[in-house]
DNA sequence: CCAAAAGTGTTTTCTCTACACCCATGT
DNA sequence: ACATGGGTGTAGAGAAAACACTTTTGG
């Protein structure tokens, strides 16, 4: 570093969120956009993002759009990656850190939620969106993909409570092909990370499905014994 | 976004760079560190940075630091991940973009940069870093230690040529941990992606090493057709 | 001729894949 | 009693791990 800090240039920075949401009912992993209210692009979709404020961690001021945009807090979040090409946003020269997100469609308000211009599309049906939009989403699906193998955050995009049926639908939602019964739940429950619940799904069958739940604290002490998660089924 | 731009605070934006070299002689993955020559935190070891400047990319920030610092260009390079805390830079409020680059330690010299004040450090004895980089220098290694297995990088800090008990003994400084002799050729080259020359080195041995040398075009053609590196080795 | 490093295959173990039938229950 | 979705096990293939001796050659 060869300058001074008062020597050198300011810039605007924004975060941008990608938020997935996972739709128990229809099975589809989704996107929450926004159809933008001002210029540049207004009308157009886009991520919902922000400003960075004066005195805001980049990190908080993710967890503010989203708060702002879902009414929750606590949710799964990662910062992706950055994106700052000069010309990136027509408007002005932002700095854009991209988040994204994970969460349980059923547990928000949707429809106070498309009042704020907020819609949830499906990822198989993405419009094109605004400056490098697009190319923050792809990264995230990327990311998600690897994510969900490595990582026990499938279990963020779902109720507490789940059957296998469901997060096996989960899975076959993200990586968008389908996976064999027997040996995804011989794959998951050989881990003892998910508690049996005594408690029926009845809805979807005559039978009913057992609920389990995801034991996040098994999770944590299997990990400090060098426990990985994978879950790369067929 | 419901600010416009003009209402929104600007910030410095720096960039920091992860510099990984490897040595082939003493066989230990190295960073380069400099001692800071101005405040705050003069005289204490930090990474390598700069202010993005006006009309520059990220992107061409790190670029150009890392140039400066090591003279070469069209080296491998990738984005960390950006720290962005209020009070991570004690001076001033300075968010910053995180890179990690991968060069061998032979390509360079090493005295000029040592006039410039920067030294290679072995990755076992780093010294106590500024700010977060720390941080950030813990969360490259992650990175790169995933990299490697995923993706032929580990050839970007060797030479052109070398041998296969060199690249072995690469992941074995990488990994930190013996490796297999046989099953790691073995997997390696049953890739395809090395070709073995004519040449031997012979100053380590009587018998003298094939050299070997990473060909790029097959790489980029098998991934075409969907092949993953993949060199996860006992 | 011998020290020192390079090079080379096989067996065993484990993990991944493919695959089909019975169970429980509401109507 | 039957239609509907939930739940279960095993055999074969392929990948990963363990392991030790022969080759070359400069001094």
């Amino acid at each position: 570093m060869l300058k001074l800090y008062s020597e050198s240039p300011k810039h605007y920075v924004a975060v941008d969120c990608i938020i997935f949401g996972y739709d128990i009912t229809d099975k589809e992993l989704k996107l929450l956009l926004i159809k933008r209210s001002f210029d540049p692009a207004k009308g157009k979709w886009s991520l919902s993002g922000g400003f960075v404020e004066e005195n805001e961690d980049i990190d908080s001021a993710a967890t503010r759009v989203l708060g702002t945009l879902t009414g929750l807090s606590d949710l799964f979040m990662e910062q992706l990656g950055t994106y700052g090409s000069v010309d990136r946003d027509p408007g002005a020269r932002v700095i854009s850190v991209a988040y994204y997100s994970l969460i349980g469609i059923h547990e928000i308000n949707t429809e106070k939620q498309e009042q704020n211009g907020a819609h949830w599309r499906s990822i198989s049906a993405i419009p094109a969106l605004i400056f490098d939009h697009d190319k923050m989403v792809k990264a995230a699906l990327a990311e998600l993909l690897h994510k969900v193998k490595t990582q026990p955050v499938g279990f963020e995009l779902l109720p507490e409570k789940f059957t296998l049926v469901q997060l096996q639908e989960l899975y076959e939602a993200v990586y968008q092909r389908k996976i064999d019964k027997r040996n995804f739940r011989k794959k998951i429950l050989s881990m003892n990370l998910l508690e049996k619940l005594d408690e029926k799904e009845k809805q979807t069958s005559k039978k009913g499905a057992y609920y389990y739940r995801f034991n996040e604290e098994k999770y944590k002490a299997f990990k400090r014994n060098g426990f990985f998660f994978n879950l790369d089924v067929n």
